[in-house]
RNA sequence: UGGCGCGUAGCUCAGUGGGAGAGCACCACCUUGACACGGUGGGGGUCGUAGGUUCAAUCCCUAUCGCGCCAACCA
């Protein structure tokens, strides 16, 4: 136990009570479940080993924080497994920029990673990855991730590598993995392969050329048209460099423009080849002339149309950035400047007819942002059709569900349509793709180990030379959910964890990691590797603008921690992590939460104060017997009202919060708590309880005490999953706690830490939902507010004290109000809370209450300026006059009457008359006032 | 071109077939023994626009405008 701060100050507890659940193993989960016991399950998506923590895994990691303290909580074995990813291109490039400031080549060029050579790069890049690879991970403990850092796995770990291999050799052997020669992206700078994901079409202004293509016959002879001059194709690209590839023109084989050029040949400008026109229905004829030019080797559609028609394939755009021999003139131009030479030789020839603005989309390197060119490229690729169905069919079947369920419908869409996945890339930093060729025979081996020799010739290991490429990070990351848990071995937390129980992330990773998840688990587990997926929405700046550094408009997660606490950041992201919509993230918001923290601090205070207090009076309150939930369970009935209240509200808030877990509405689950805290708890519990424990009845004072400290109780624990700092440096704060274990560390004979997240969650009575309770209450908060208004709009300061006498119609609501005659005289600070005799006096104004339904006179004699009562009572005569109009449209329509449910009509109709006999009090109040004031 | 989502108070967002809610901001009053990171009261919205269904629509349907995202074979 140790005093409690004056106020709230996270940063004096926070980064203490993290190292306290590390090193007491609090976040570790048991290999094998007690019997009866579920488990429960979440990877990490494993952020960049090198990156840093931004608002998107604050994001991430704080939803799955929440849901795991809660499972833990429930008793579940509970995994949530930390990792990083190696990331590829990311790391390589971060590397590459560092060696580049070190230091020159002889050449007199900052050094690549040519230089050192793929050894000593490498192992530099381990080097990086050791010296920068905690930072995120520290980071993750900032925010109160209770990860099993244990099991922490990295994806090029050697366990992790192993299951890549078996994978990739597997796939091999079942023929889903091949290697071949086909149009892939690829990017000039980065000087790899990319998967279609990994290019983003960008748009960008350019230029629309229109250029003429002179058509001959089949021996090369120019082609006549009716005006006796040559023949021609106007020809409309945004890439004119791309003409040098060109094997054929094509046009809609029903285009009656073009039907006599059928079997014909254009030459191609500026390099004289001559090709065919073909016909092909894919060409639109509506477009432009109606007329393509097809450059099989740097177009996708045009590689289709050439595979279709067996039109050779030119490259000539290179992997260096340069054209090609192949581009005849232009050989060894930047694809820019071929570009702008290719269209001043045309204009020169003549042969360009006009030239357009045009805005088109250009396919953009997702990591560098330059421009990626489709080329023709020998690559590995995973056959993913095979893969794709029975992924499909798990979603189908419900077996997999995604929630929000929409991106169901964009899952199908993309898996239906799915291309063959390029997975070799031209990096050093990942995983070397384990195939092997021989150098005296050629073959090619794919292998699990380096072969001792070549299976086909013989020839010794050393004559075998390892393919240069590795696998593109998703490769590895598609298998996470199992690769971490030990897979390819047979291991116990496979058995326990697999399938994992919620796969948690944001959806723009949707095709780069969760299909492929699903298609690996099934594959290579014959068990999808989750049934849930929870998506969230994208973090963004208060304008609704993507964060990002170019933009600087990035909140830090960390700076946020720093100024306010993570607790705040964790319930704001938890607050407005509604399904559907994009997360505008306000600073505002954040310093709200703060308060709020700061709230339930000053409750806890309060607790202790009044602990104090009575043992200052010499009542010594210990703990009961039986602990408090049984002395609530036996001593209930004998409570106060206030506390028979509140926990009946506590109850209601149980299912409400939990509801909201269960579905994936962390929201409507910390509206709840924060309602039911501020403003039932502290409001009202806090302020009705000061009764009992400034007056003499020291049993009502302990009743309320042993209340306020269960209700506490509840409150921080539902609360934990949420703000786990500060719930648990309140409860440290609190006497009477337990010390508390999980079944599987009490079977592992862990020892039990004294620790709020291994409290059990709040399990609900429903017996202790108490209406009558309810009623009671609301009635006192309808006549203390009544009052607090009245006071309101009069201008009567707090101090000021006055009787107040109340004429009820029904019996029942008189038994209520004399019950509650201290709690509203307290709150309301009024002196006296007495029955009305007879008709109104002379200087009396009516407040009419709904609810209870009375009506309350106050003696406005020395209280109240008589204008401002009169123009009171004129608003509100007014506000009951719209009403009652409102109310007699509706009754007055025969319609309504005769269609609506009958139980409305009846309510409707006493209503009405409610408020006729309220207009009728009202005026008279005003017609007393203006005899009093005339 | 198709798919999805959004449009509610000055701002950020909840929400529902029966007269619209929260937080922040704003105004007034209050240094009341948990809390000024507080308390009390108040002002503020024809729920994007137009039709339709219904006794009744902010909510359901249709159209339309605006914004955003995603997927695309329009060179």
């Amino acid at each position: 136990m140790r005093p409690l701060g004056k106020s709230y100050e996270p940063a004096e507890f926070e980064r203490e009570l993290y190292q306290v659940w590390d090193e007491s193993g609090c976040f570790e989960a048991s290999d094998e479940s007690v019997p009866g016991q579920k488990s429960f399950s979440i990877v990490i998506p494993p952020p960049n080993v090198t990156g840093v923590l931004h608002m998107g895994h604050a994001l991430t990691n704080t939803i799955q924080d929440i849901l795991v303290r809660w499972r833990r909580m429930k008793g579940d074995n509970t995994l949530w497994l930390p990792g990083t990813d190696h990331a590829g291109i990311a790391t390589q490039a971060q590397v590459e920029k560092q060696i580049a400031k070190e230091g020159k080549s002889p050449s007199g060029k900052p050094l690549t990673r040519h230089d050192l050579g793929r050894e000593a790069f490498v192992a530099r890049t381990w080097k990086w990855k050791e010296d920068h690879g905690r930072e995120i991970t520290h980071q993750l403990k900032r925010l109160g991730s209770s990860l099993d850092w244990k099991r922490e796995r990295f994806t090029m770990d050697e366990g992790l590598s192993a299951a890549v291999r078996e994978v990739f050799v597997r796939l091999y052997e079942e023929g889903l993995i091949y290697r071949g020669e086909r149009i892939i992206n690829w990017c000039p700078r980065c000087q790899t392969a990319l998967s279609d994901l990994e290019v983003i079409p960008k748009e960008r202004k350019g230029n629309f050329w229109h250029l003429v293509y002179k058509v001959v016959d089949e021996n090369g002879k120019p082609v006549k048209g009716a005006d006796g001059n040559q023949e021609q194709l106007v020809i409309a690209t945004t890439r004119p460099e791309t003409l040098l590839g060109d094997t054929a023109v094509a046009v809609h084989p029903e285009d009656e423009r073009y039907r006599h050029l059928h079997g014909k040949k254009v030459v191609l400008p500026l390099l004289g080849r001559v090709i065919p026109i073909i016909t092909d229905s894919y060409v639109d004829k509506e477009f432009g002339s109606g007329a393509l030019k097809v450059t099989p080797a740097h177009d996708f559609n045009d590689y289709d149309l050439g595979k279709r028609h067996n039109l050779p394939m030119v490259s000539v755009m290179g992997k260096d950035g340069r054209i090609t021999p192949a581009g005849g003139p232009y050989a060894g131009m930047k694809f820019a400047e071929a570009r702008e030479q290719v269209v001043l030789n045309l204009r020169e020839q003549g042969l360009l007819v006009k030239t357009e603005d045009h805005v088109h989309k250009v396919g953009l390197c997702q990591r560098c942002e330059n421009v990626a060119e489709p080329i023709i490229s020998k690559q590995w690729f995973v056959k993913i059709e095979p893969l794709a169905k029975p992924a499909i069919a798990a979603v189908e079947t419900g077996k997999i569900q995604f929630s929000p369920k929409n991106w169901e419908k964009t899952y199908f869409e993309w898996m239906y349509n799915i291309r063959d996945w390029c997975i070799s890339r031209q990096l050093w930093w990942g995983h070397q793709i384990p195939a092997w060729y021989c150098g005296s025979c050629q073959e090619l081996t794919v292998a699990r180990e380096k072969p001792a020799k070549c299976p086909g010739c013989g020839a010794r290991a050393s004559e075998l030379r390892q393919d240069e490429d590795v696998l593109d990070t998703w490769f590895s990351s598609a298998l996470w959910p199992f690769s971490t848990l030990g897979w390819p071995e047979k291991t116990k937390a496979l058995e326990t964890f697999y399938p994992t129980s919620i796969l948690e992330t944001g959806f723009d990773i949707i095709f780069f990691w969760v299909a492929r998840m699903i298609m690996m688990g099934i594959h290579f587990r014959d068990e999808v590797p989750f049934h849930k997926v929870y998506l969230h929405a994208m973090v963004r700046d208060e304008k609704g603008e993507k964060m990002s550094k170019s933009k600087g408009n990035v909140i830090d997660p960390l700076v946020l921690i720093e100024q306010h606490g993570a607790d705040p950041l964790r319930f704001t992201l938890a607050a407005m992590a509604g399904q559907g919509r994009d997360i505008k993230l306000s600073v505002d918001r954040v310093e709200g939460y703060r308060a709020y923290c700061n709230k339930i601090w000053n409750a806890v205070k309060f607790f202790h104060l009044q602990l104090d207090a009575l043992k200052e009076k010499g009542i010594e309150v210990a703990e009961p017997a039986g602990g408090l939930e049984n002395w609530i369970g036996e001593n209930r009935a004998k409570l106060d009202v206030h506390d028979r209240w509140i926990l009946s509200r506590v109850e209601r808030l149980i299912p409400a919060v939990e509801g909201g877990l269960e579905r994936f509405e962390l929201n409507e689950s910390a509206q709840a708590l924060y309602e039911f805290s501020w403003h039932e708890f502290c409001d009202w519990y806090i302020e009705l309880s000061k009764l009992p424990f400034r007056g003499a009845d020291s049993g009502k004072a302990i009743g309320t005490l042993y209340t306020l400290r269960y209700t506490l109780e509840v409150l921080l624990r539902l609360l934990h999953p949420f703000i786990p700092f500060v719930t648990e440096e309140l409860w440290r704060s609190l006497p009477w706690r337990k010390a508390a274990n999980t079944p599987t560390r009490a079977r592992d004979g862990k020892p039990a830490v004294m620790t709020l997240m291994l409290q059990e969650f709040p399990r609900q009575h429903a017996a202790w939902i108490d209406e009558a309770a309810e009623k009671e209450i609301a009635a006192v908060r309808g006549l203390v507010e009544a009052v607090r208004n009245f006071r309101g709009e009069n201008n009567i300061a707090p101090r000021v004290e006055f009787a107040l006498r109340y004429k009820a119609a029904a019996a029942e609501t008189e038994a209520l109000l004399a019950r509650s005659t201290e709690q509203v005289r307290s709150l309301a600070r009024v002196s006296a809370l007495e029955r009305a005799a007879g008709a109104g006096g002379a200087t009396e104004a009516v407040l009419p209450v709904s609810y209870p339904p009375v009506e309350l006179r106050i003696d406005l004699k020395g209280l109240v300026n008589i204008e401002e009562e009169t123009r009171r009572l004129r608003k509100e005569i007014e506000k009951v006059a719209g009403d009652i109009q409102f109310v007699s449209n509706k009754l007055s329509q025969e319609t309504f009457i005769a269609k609506a449910p009958p139980q409305l009509v009846e309510k409707e109709r006493k209503r009405q008359q409610e408020l006729e006999a309220k207009r009728q009090e009202l005026e008279a109040a005003l017609a007393r006032l203006s005899k009093l004031s005339g």
